[in-house]
DNA sequence: ATAACAGTTGAACAACCGTTCAACTATAGG
DNA sequence: CCTATAGTTGAACGGTTGTTCAACTGTTAT
């Protein structure tokens, strides 16, 4: 028996149609990888430091210590966050000479950080 | 195409505490607090459980019993996630009988959710 | 070579977070 | 009344995470 409606006949008594809504609900999912990928991207945007350090660097880049600097932090802390920031593919690096240059990688980022930022102020 | 990185030297070694790129970079910050509240809302989304609640109420809302069906949870898990997504108001709900029927409360985060897919997807 | 500075890294620690468990409220039906 | 089901809630536990600290690499200049 695969028949994922029956598999996951729901305890609501009150709805019998739910085995049908639930079977539909599952098949609307994104498969569990991306589902993860997606929730691990959004994690990235989800502290306020990394968010400074994105809004920083855009429009010039930056290097670590100016970084720490403008966003008043210790350049390991800002590092730390640059390396998941990098990780992720958020920001592109240039080195030159005792300087990093950091920027942001695309503009994708800069696009959803704007929606939200809509979104937030309503 | 101009290449921004010579428009300015680091601060690094003169470093008054004041530098000049450093003050333009503060300016261009956003208040701490939208920089909070930004970093709340993607930390809402940077978890994979909210996520899927977000998709399977997509289309058509659905009681806490079923969404737990769906994702294979308790109802308790689920429960203490909704009231996450119901305190930053991504999700709506209405009481029929014993049921609780939650569904997206606007377009809004569905539009951010597509976005950031698309960047997931390259 | 030596010193000074930019940046990275790993360990440690505290704070945070998601699930589980048990107890609770509330509604429907006998 | 009593029972069963839907849903919520608080405490607790274990895993995660961001900052600090110290040590480290690498580059520049004296």
């Amino acid at each position: 028996m695969t028949d994922k409606t029956k598999e996951y006949l729901p305890e609501c008594e009150a709805h019998e149609e739910h085995g049908e809504l639930i079977a539909k609900s599952r098949e609307s999912l994104p498969e569990t990888t991306k589902l993860y990928d997606l929730s691990d991207f959004f994690k990235v945007l989800g502290d306020s430091t990394r968010l400074g350090i994105l809004f920083a660097i855009d429009g010039s880049p930056m290097c670590v210590c100016d970084i720490a600097l403008t966003l008043g932090m210790t350049k390991s802390a800002v590092s730390h966050q640059l390396k998941i920031l990098r990780q992720n593919r958020l920001v592109k690096y240039r080195k030159v000479g005792k300087n990093v240059f950091y920027e942001l990688s695309d503009d994708h980022v800069r696009d959803i950080i704007e929606k939200a930022l809509e979104h937030i102020e309503e």
